[in-house]
DNA sequence: CGCAGGTGACTGACTAGTCAGTAACATGTA
DNA sequence: TACATGTTACTGACTAGTCAGTCACCTGCG
């Protein structure tokens, strides 16, 4: 019996996680280095120093490189969506405090966390993964737009926004956004061209008032 | 003498030009391939199969397949600038209807043509390419920047608009459109998510109400 | 002929993935 | 305590495959 098999035997057949937190160091270097230079220009022997272990270490923890990508999407996005739809179904005042809550937020971890890179990524590499696109439209996508989209309906029942197309509004809503997030993914962050926090107070409020009845 | 150097002696040095088509055919090629699957993983010899020649031909043409990917994201943006500028210089109505101008007309290249396509490249490569973002932020963005963010100072000079941060605005006014080429390009047509024509008006309605004074 | 405008076959560098081996730790036993 | 046995978590060195770039040779045309 060999080592693979004796310790899927041990701990179940798939991802074999063990106790140190390995898995999570591994990704992380990968979002970082894959954000930077894409999946084909990552090697993995660059994710593997970067994670402080061997090339060989990650083949214990995923079964290709093109599984570390998809842990790696995978882990990157879904609290966020989570996290949004949970800001949503508590919040209490007016739906435009709502979006611009919904905006500023997104927008920061867009800016300044592993999210942008993570959209970066997707964006870059869909093509090459289309179980990639599958599963973010699904995932990510779809869930983000019925809830940005379910606010502005409600505005628009409530009188509070003008009548129009909720759902090309919520992307409308959320496409900036984005783009700041592969903007300082891409071209860095350079404010003499953009500055991303001032930007994303501009589209709060410009497309606020887009909305307004 | 080398074959290289014949042909620089015969014709003058730097990029070589022959009566041909050829080199239009390989860098539509490219631009097609690269978008599909990013510089890493296009094979130039797919290029060359693509464009009707060997990949040795290629190297007639161009030095490198660096020097191939700077070709293509030069040839590629400069047009729309151009015609852009141009677009503005001579128009005669109103700023909104100018903008309004701009986001469709800008917008329709960006969603379905090559312009798309060369956005969502060079968003995707330039992290490997620092060369790649000096050229695009002084040549391409910069200008459209400035002639956008003119277009809004004046309106906001004229009273059509009201006072807001200008360049944070044209920012505001072409993110989605770029969004929505680099959408197209990755997660593809689907309209059942986003249809990049309704999008586009909606955009051009709810910012430029939303810039109104 | 002479040569512009090619081509097919080749090579060297690079990298995903494999595998035999091992240090450090855990556990049992006296 | 001291030592044997087994396990966990990991590594260095290797292989096989890929692809940018080169080079010797070809071919149709003025």
């Amino acid at each position: 019996m060999e080592y693979k098999d004796r310790v899927e035997a041990a701990l179940g057949k798939g991802t074999v996680r063990r106790r140190s937190d390995r898995p999570q160091a591994i990704i992380s270097a990968a979002i970082r280095l894959v954000g930077e230079h894409g999946f084909a220009n990552t090697r993995l022997e660059d994710v593997a120093e970067a994670a402080g272990v061997s090339k060989a270490a990650i083949y214990l923890y995923f079964e290709s490189k093109e599984d570390l990508f998809f842990a790696l999407v995978r882990e990157g996005a879904l609290p966020t969506v989570a996290d949004t739809n949970a800001a949503v179904a508590r919040h209490e005042g007016s739906l435009s405090d709502l979006l611009q809550e919904i905006i500023l937020g997104i927008g920061h971890l867009m800016a300044h966390t592993e999210l942008g890179t993570i959209v970066k990524i997707v964006a870059a590499e869909a093509r090459n993964f289309p179980e990639l696109v599958t599963y973010h439209r699904d995932e990510v996508v779809a869930r983000a737009m019925t809830t940005i989209s379910g606010v502005i309906e409600k505005g628009i029942a409530t009188g509070e926004f003008r009548p129009c197309d909720a759902r090309a509004q919520a992307a409308l809503c959320i496409f900036p956004v984005l783009m700041n997030g592969i903007w300082m993914n891409s071209i860095g962050p350079d404010p003499s061209i953009v500055d991303p926090d001032a930007l994303l107070k501009a589209h709060a409020e410009t497309f606020i008032r887009g909305l307004a009845a």
